[in-house]
DNA sequence: TCAAAAGTGTTGTGTTTACACCCATGA
DNA sequence: TCATGGGTGTAAACACAACACTTTTGA
């Protein structure tokens, strides 16, 4: 059996998009970077791949070290590697994002080095081309709201159609007709009534829904 | 500046399906192994990234290498990871698919090494995962069919409507209706009448279209 | 004149959009 | 009783699917 040659040296890492929705917005989490290279700057949460470690359990470990959450849904992004993204040396970086409901949530965002940042403010500049890589999970997660179940990751367990709608709107960026959007999202047959209600404030209570299949994303029509 | 402590050593490297229309069958470009591991067996064109290369870079490069020709529809699919991929050691392969119109290759299938093989007659099994990347590509094209121009990068300069609707036939696996089909891809607006016809037997001659922006791929609807 | 593929429109069906009012509640 | 968001149906517009005959050529 031969091994190898390599010819230089090149990392593996993966850094994740983290998507959740905050008080009505989307937002990504990023940590503050300690240590040059751009100390001070926000990045993506991120790191080297472990020996014997898949790509996607790589991505599952970031994902946990920082939220301290598991069984989350997450997907391959895109794989970045211009030879001048990290100015030690050669660094491919497998991205990766992530969808999950803020409830869900058992973090400390400790010392200020870490935090959730709204999507239509984010700093200026990011680390490395981490920037590149959230307009990238961006544009992905809005594709996708088109054809499939996906929206529903964001979702906590019981949730009325107007907080799903709200979530669908915020990430489009664009309003929808109320009738139409249940409609739609009815005849998914993924939702079903808790049975329970939501009462928020001096008005009629909401129905409160759950899905049915709640790890699943579907490809719809 | 700080360099990276790099745990283990990790290889980079590329795998390319490259796709052609070949006597009417969709069939990608593989390499017979000369050497352990999988010798015999049929694989991907690839192999390890070179330094100061970008990734597309690295891509183009195999593609050049063995089919002699550059500036082809290439994207970037899938990054495959999982550490027991390749026998010899930690390889993560960042897959592409190409696209190119069979007439452009001046290629000599050299000593029965390098050959086409129809999508729909592959070895039982090929080399590492190259048949899970294959199969994941093909998915893939066949999905942008539907919401894009991709098709026409399998086209040679001047081409019938008839030969384009028999290469969506063929990678969607289903008969089209004539008269649907040619009234969706004149609406397009990205094809133009070269004017010219071609005869092929004893029927009515063809009009001859060619692609208005040759290199573009556009989204639909 | 026959065979073979090129070329061309219309109609029906289903999907998507636009749109306005009543309901239940808390203050 | 009023303000607030929850909840509901219908009609028009549009996109998509089904479908058959005439044209041009070479043999």
């Amino acid at each position: 059996m031969n091994t190898l040659n390599h010819t230089e040296s090149t990392a593996v890492s993966t850094d994740v998009v983290i998507f959740t929705m905050r008080e009505e917005r989307l937002s990504v989490l990023l940590v503050k970077r300690s240590r040059e290279p751009f100390k001070g700057f926000w990045a993506l949460p991120g790191g080297l791949i472990g020996e014997g470690e898949a790509l996607d359990e790589a991505a599952h470990r970031m994902l946990a070290e920082k939220t301290g959450i598991e069984g989350v849904y997450l997907e391959q992004l895109y794989t970045f590697g211009i030879p001048q993204r990290d100015p030690r040396g050669r660094v491919v970086s497998v991205a990766y994002y992530a969808l999950l409901p803020y409830c869900r949530l058992r973090m400390t965002e400790r010392a200020g080095n870490l935090a959730w940042h709204e999507l239509g403010a984010l700093p200026e500049t990011l680390a490395f081309d981490h920037g590149e890589i959230v307009a990238m999970a961006k544009k992905r997660l809005c594709a996708k709201l088109e054809y499939s179940t996906i929206a529903f990751q964001l979702m906590p367990e019981k949730f009325t159609l107007s907080e799903l709608q709200a979530v669908y709107e915020e990430i489009l960026g664009e309003r929808l007709d109320k009738r139409n959007f249940r409609k739609r999202v009815q005849n998914l047959g993924c939702l079903e009534e808790t049975g329970e209600q939501f009462r928020a404030g001096k008005h009629r209570p909401a129905k409160l829904y759950r899905i049915k299949a709640p790890g699943r994303v579907d490809i719809i029509k």
